[in-house]
RNA sequence: GCCCCUGUAGCUCAGUCUGGAUAGAGCGACUGCCUUCUAGAUUUAGAAGAUGAAGAAAGCAGUAGGUCGCAGGUUCGAAUCCUGUCGGGGGCACCA
């Protein structure tokens, strides 16, 4: 139907004495802000600009030169103001969109832009032997939903976890242990009790110097530390995966810093060889003054690697391997100076695909006095306490409303609604925004919230279940206001999963997947579906919605509840 | 000091990239939509309550709430673009 506005627009502009391209036609229509005012528009500003016009007149103009009466798709014609307002024929448009997502179902929006090339989506990427924190809860609800958001349009998603498992940070864990810790502590709660000794030595500047020293052994390959590594290791991990597998996330490769320890001494080399490499104040560094990028910090004055020269050895190994057509990073903002130098620094060493390397990165959240979490000074949130928390909260709200309920089932639908607050909490924010963190925001199921789409899902079912009536697809006379609003919000989900991808921002899924759910609960406050004429019509629609949500809440990694 | 992000309703935020129709949501506040009782009588008033029921109130409708930080500029037109300025956050060499 947009076709066919697009036409007649461009053989009226002809009679006028414009040409416009049907591609400059298209990015011009826009949808009109209500429904009074028709289905698409056409603003005349930008050309009554060019040929110094007033918009309303040139408006006026063109609609004159519109000769095809309107009949068939598109019904009326209106000029209001500086617009030229087109109305579709709603039944048509109606059966269209409905046949449409009930044919597709799952794949209702979703494009084979990506032909099957890779995307590696770095994300989550939490550090060894600490908690895992508030920190990271954005790296992976978002990671994870950008790698379905580029799955939609056709990709290939490779997620990645890649663990911060090696750095100074070890030195210090190491240092620590050696010296004031205790084996049968460990063993009780490892990663709160690696914690504390974490934020003890930090405290403690007298064993800096011994901390480095015991990085440098580890590097160097010293027996005695890389176990007591390994060991942190092996039990930090499998806590990281006992809360992955809660929150439904799963990764096709676990990778980490620690991997890239041989390719790192070659890395060195080549760019020695490339002549990028500086001497200064005893460490080796890639001077991107020039770009105004500072100093990339390669190797530090004792000889161990940094950061950055791990990241450009993975990057690099992960070129070969993967042969990837684009990897997105998910991490935080306050690392966007390191990615700039990265990304820079693979360019400089002549690798064409840096250009293909993406920082999505994300606001941080912040404490209540809007400032930042730090691990170090002991100050975080633990994942665990908030996932805890919002799953009794979710309990009690459950059984509320319904008493003779299993355990089993109790405990599956809290976890479930309490990932979509949570979820949907995080992701519903502007990806670069930083969010004060307030835990009252995911124990709130009313409203902007998680719970509020698995709730109108559903509604939706069970009043598919509860009607027995035969399907007949048969469109009513006349469609309700309610009816047409919602049928117009289904249909704009493929350009809403479109601009998610474009944007990398599961922000726009969250914004649509809200919309949609208040459509529907209007429509079904007004309109009975059940003993009404309509009924048959009405039920196809319900099905539709409920496609289109599951579909949208599959890009943000929820799944709806048949029941809540 | 330099670089990046940011300031929209009491609170939390969309909208800014790509300037256009009355600046939108959610929370909080107030009112109504549910049930029972009493009076009145098809369109009412007061009080109380919540329901184990289901076409699910985890909902819907309405009211109040805005100098879009401030000051200039560009434009027929600015929350949106440009400049300046003030407030908040992050980063800036041996952490990641």
């Amino acid at each position: 139907m947009k076709k066919r506005v697009i036409t007649i627009l461009k053989n009226a502009l002809k009679e006028v004495g414009i040409s416009l391209t049907e591609k400059q036609i298209q990015e011009r229509i826009e949808l009109p802000p209500t429904l009074k005012m028709g289905d698409y528009s056409f603003p005349c500003h930008f050309i009554a600009n060019k040929i110094n016009k007033k918009p309303e007149q040139l408006a006026l103009e063109i609609s004159k030169k519109i000769k095809e009466t309107p009949k068939g798709d598109i019904e009326n014609i209106q000029v209001i103001g500086p617009y030229i307002n087109f109305f579709v024929n709603r039944k048509d448009f109606t059966k269209n969109v409905l046949t449409d997502i009930i044919k597709k179902k799952e794949k209702f929006g979703s494009t084979s832009l990506g032909h099957k090339q890779k995307i590696i989506v770095e994300f989550s990427s939490p550090n060894i032997a600490k908690p895992f924190g508030i920190g990271h809860l954005r790296s992976t609800i978002i990671g994870n939903s950008i790698g379905n958001i580029c799955s939609f349009q056709g990709f290939k998603i490779i997620k990645m976890n890649y663990l911060g498992d090696w750095g100074t940070q070890f030195g210090k864990m190491i240092c620590g242990y050696k010296n004031f810790g205790k084996e049968e502590k460990l063993k009780k709660d490892p990663i709160k009790y690696l914690l504390k000794i974490y934020v003890k030595i930090n405290k403690n500047k007298k064993y800096e110097e011994e901390s480095r020293s015991y990085f440098k052994k580890l590097e160097n390959g010293n027996k005695e530390c890389f176990l007591l590594w390994k060991k942190f290791k092996e039990l930090s991990l499998k806590e990281f995966k006992k809360i992955y597998e809660k929150l439904g996330i799963i990764f096709n490769v676990y990778s980490g810093e620690s991997m890239y320890n041989k390719e790192m001494k070659s890395v060195v080399k080549e760019l020695q060889q490339k002549k990028l490499l500086r001497k200064s104040r005893g460490a080796l560094v890639v001077d991107l003054k020039k770009y105004n990028l500072g100093f990339c910090l390669i190797q530090k004055t004792d000889g161990t690697t940094l950061y950055a020269t791990r990241d450009l050895a993975s990057a690099i190994t992960r070129h070969k391997k993967y042969n990837f057509s684009k990897m997105i990073y998910e991490v935080g903002q306050e690392q966007k100076l390191h990615f700039q130098q990265i990304f820079k620094v693979l360019n400089l060493m002549g690798y064409s695909w840096a250009k293909e390397c993406i920082h999505a990165n994300h606001g941080l959240y912040l404490d209540k006095d809007g400032k930042k979490f730090s691990t170090r000074k002991g100050k975080t949130i633990f994942m665990e306490d908030i996932l805890n928390n919002t799953i009794s909260f979710a309990k009690k709200e459950i059984s509320k409303r319904e008493e003779k309920i299993s355990k089993k089932e109790l405990e599956h639908r809290a976890l479930k609604v309490a990932l979509a607050a949570i979820f949907y909490g995080d992701l519903k924010n502007t990806r670069t925004q930083n969010i004060v963190f307030n835990p009252k925001k995911f124990t709130s199921f009313e409203g902007d919230t998680g719970p509020y789409l698995l709730y109108s899902y559903a509604r939706a079912n069970s009043i598919l279940k509860k009607c027995k009536c035969k399907e007949r697809k048969i469109l009513p006379n006349k469609l309700e206001k309610l009816e047409f609003s919602l049928i117009k919000k289904l249909s704009q989900f493929p350009s809403s999963a479109l601009e998610a991808y474009n944007n990398l921002s599961p922000a726009h899924i969250a914004h649509y997947a809200f919309e949609l759910a208040q459509d529907f609960n209007e429509f079904y406050d007004q309109c009975h579906v059940i003993d009404s004429k309509e009924e048959s019509f009405r039920l196809e629609l319900v099905k539709a919605f409920m496609i289109v949500l599951k579909n949208s809440l599959n890009l943000l990694g929820l799944e709806p509840l048949e029941r809540m």
